[in-house]
DNA sequence: CCATCGAATTGAAACCTTTCAATCGATGAC
DNA sequence: GTCATCGATTGAAAGGTTTCAATTCGATGG
């Protein structure tokens, strides 16, 4: 019977394994933390009763006394996006190096989810937290950051701002996208994405409105077609608007806000018989895994994505561990990776 | 100055406040938990010095006090599949609406990760642990179980386990997809999927067998196709070795394991200048919002992804509830989704 | 004016671990 | 045989919250 569980249903604590080795209760804690400094005939004993026990070390009350938990979090703003999921993935190889767990919450794009989750993280007294904020202006990181919680901004830049932030130059993602579609020779192209609360699809924009008029084209040749949310199902609905405008302004190629978006384009196009690249070029932003693996491989913004994460979480630990820690802006560069759906 | 942080850097406990308030740290805590017992008068001003102090409870000494914690863990196989995370998003609106904290852990398909996960769940004192395991039947699983952890498997099912299970038919699901393709005409078809260590594969295979022998069909005509993994990578490698076939053995459709391997499946079939579905038709599994996305849309057999994440949630918290709970195996019924991977 | 009652508030104990100064025992040096 | 030394072990305190029995105070009824 391996996990004898005793009539009081509470778990064994480093006092019942005491009692049961025969030692102090400041011995099994040693042989917790310092195991070199205990005779190797006590350790075994205590070993055998913690075994016997069936004894798990109570977290909030090491947390207690040490005065912060061994766990990092990181609110992201959909977990339903790879690019996220794998940006988490970053984070989560620093956080195993380093023996710390990764506490991974979604606010799904929602202002109430996100201050919730940041209100629980500090409440569990995490060593730090990392967020991708629905608005990176908001006084409640701020003011996290203001009480003492180190903070570290995920794809967002805030220059001057009392955190880390590492991010991808976005403006220059979108100056990328529409420099290659130039180079193709497209002369009307749609920008796809939204809502434009975010900050992500302000910028690359605002970057491909740059690139055009860089190549001195016509501003109004550059037609914007807004999403409320960097979805598949938005991509797909955007391509049905794009399908309705009358032939002489319909673009021959488009730049999305991202690849979800771009693969709902992607899908909508191909089933209304549109070919792409022929008829309609299609450029997303991410470079997530479902872009090369889309029926037509999709040209994409590649973004460093476990690098992004890994960049914040060590960011996020240097700070934590030093509190003359000078807040950094880390910017990477993205890079075009052109695939089959604008290549022909 | 909404945040003054005090010199000692230590943030501020209920002592601070209460002495601030000028009232004793047992009022506060009412103030905290049982506002009603509290005159307006006290409750204001405790309230205002919690505000000056920027007070943020200290949930370790919470949980140390009530003996377990207002969370939830999820041990999810693999973090970068859709189908995982729809799971955790049912998940999450059950704990949303608990008020409890929904911790994400992703075991990466490695059995010692998983350990790793679940020791710190449990030292954690969480309310119970949703796993979908590497292996069912590991003795790690029944220990936790029976050392009194609320334990609940999501996506496997283990009949007469120590702990509830919630998953969908496998087998059926198999035959469903072959039931498929055998209606359309199919009489030489392939098996992709792997490892079979993963009983998702062997289940599903299982199944396609079973509607391929009551087909009366010939077993040799069933081919299958190992993948050491069920990813969009080992889709594509999967479809370079189908390609290698002798045109004789090439199967006309394949049934994947799941919708990843099923979309790299897709992908290398088209830019191998394949058709799909008139040259090969594909059948994935999971239905995966990206599925319906990809530019052939993708037959799928549909799992209730939610629905099967918020039912393990609410069984999870039924036993955290109730020690005399009695535990369930509940099976969903999963369904076809035909699209035009098969439909031509 | 006293007794009683109820509401509001208090103070101490408990939860479990870690740390650190103090103690103990044995060994080796003189 | 005594003293210093060193390693091993001990015991108590601290950390922040919650709970609960006990207390205070003002008000109500007799």
């Amino acid at each position: 019977m391996p996990h004898p569980r005793d009539g009081s249903g509470r778990s064994a604590s480093v006092k019942d394994v005491a009692l049961r080795a025969g030692v102090s209760l400041g011995t099994v804690s040693n042989v917790l933390n310092r195991p070199e400094r205990v005779s190797a005939d006590t350790r075994t004993r205590v070993e055998k009763a913690m075994a016997d026990l069936g004894f798990v070390r109570n977290e909030s009350a090491r947390q207690l006394r040490a005065g912060r938990s061994r766990t990092i979090g990181y609110v992201m703003l959909d977990a339903t996006n790879p690019f996220f999921t794998d940006v988490a993935q970053g984070m989560e190889h620093v956080a195993e190096d380093r023996d710390l767990s990764l506490f991974l919450c979604n606010s799904d794009n929602r202002a109430s989810r996100e201050a919730a989750h940041l209100g629980h993280l500090q409440e569990q007294r995490v060593q730090g937290i990392l967020v991708t904020p629905v608005d990176p202006d908001s006084p409640t990181l701020a003011d996290l950051a203001g009480r003492g919680t180190p903070l570290v901004i995920v794809d967002r830049t805030r220059p001057g701002a009392a955190f880390c932030t590492v991010s991808v130059d976005d403006v220059l993602g979108g100056r990328l996208a529409v420099d290659h579609l130039v180079d193709r020779g497209h002369r009307r192209i749609a920008f796809v994405g939204g809502p434009d609360s975010l900050g992500q699809v302000r910028e690359r924009l605002e970057g491909a409105r740059q690139a055009w008029r860089e190549a001195g084209l016509p501003e109004a040749d550059l037609v914007v077609v807004p999403t409320t949310a960097l979805s598949v199902a938005e991509g797909r609905a955007a391509g049905e608007r794009l399908a309705g405008l009358p032939a002489r302004r319909r673009p021959t190629a488009v730049f999305c806000a991202n690849d979800l978006v771009a693969l709902g384009l992607l899908q909508q196009a191909t089933s209304a018989g549109v070919r792409v690249p022929d008829d309609l070029a299609i450029v997303g932003f991410d470079d997530i895994d479902f872009a090369a693996a889309a029926a037509v491989p999709l040209t994409s913004v590649r973004q460093p994505r476990a690098e992004l994460g890994s960049t914040a979480a060590r960011l996020l630990l240097a700070e934590a561990d030093d509190p003359a820690h000078v807040h950094e802006q880390v910017v990477f560069e993205p890079e075009l990776v052109a695939r089959r759906s604008t290549l022909g």
